[in-house]
DNA sequence: AGAATAGTTGACTTCTGGGTTAATCATTGA
DNA sequence: TCAATGATTAACCCAGAAGTCAACTATTCT
């Protein structure tokens, strides 16, 4: 598996942050209104924010009006890698298709 | 997002689990084939295996020949939800190129 | 029956990850 | 300049994950 692809995983592995990624699916948001959003306070919020900007799910910028506020959006490559690796595995049974097959024919058959 | 997309990216947090499933995705494996290909002892890797089983993500079955040896192989199922979750948010930058795209084209831009 | 083999489960230890509050940095605005 | 706001970093705590070795179950073979 490729380095980029392990990253990914690893920071999709927490339930915060993979409901981080639900939201931010949505819009950009900031990092008060994801803490709020999942009833955590902001210092926690800010290192799962952490996690996923040093492995490159998300990326950060200010506003143009007010610098204190930051808004976090989604990045798309690390989606795409993690895409390819599971179009990889998922050729496992188009290449074994016909042993599949056989095998889910075998556990129906003792039903 | 679905429980059982939350079910395999949690079994997937762990990196050795992650190598499981790449070895997996050759062959179907014996537990200690694969404790051996980690440098890891036979209960540890039990674990990972079981972990792996209840989410899902693993089946086992015994040798006909000798059912001391158990068969560890991928199900398709847990991999194919999460393509499911991976394209919805995917999604999310084929809308914003539609919308750019659709943006474009009303203000008579070129791509 | 008894020894060997394959694997899982039990008991235990260690360490990382995620949470908290308090303190700090940066920016805005009165 | 000084208070308020938004967010991160520091220091700390604790539960759970993952590893070890020893013991156990199940199966095969002589």
């Amino acid at each position: 598996m490729s380095p980029s692809v392990d990253d990914t995983l690893a920071a999709l592995a927490d339930p915060t942050r993979r409901g981080v990624v639900d939201l931010l699916r949505e819009r950009p948001r900031r990092p008060g209104e994801l803490a709020a959003a999942f009833n955590m306070s902001a210092p926690a919020m800010s290192r799962h924010l952490r996690v996923l900007r040093v492995r490159g799910l998300v990326e950060e910028d200010r506003l143009e009006n007010d610098a204190r506020v930051r808004l976090y959006r989604l990045r798309p490559e690390p989606f795409l890698d993690l895409h390819v690796w599971l179009e990889e595995v998922e050729a496992f049974w188009t290449d074994q298709l016909a042993a599949f097959k056989a095998h889910a024919e075998r556990r129906g058959e003792r039903s």
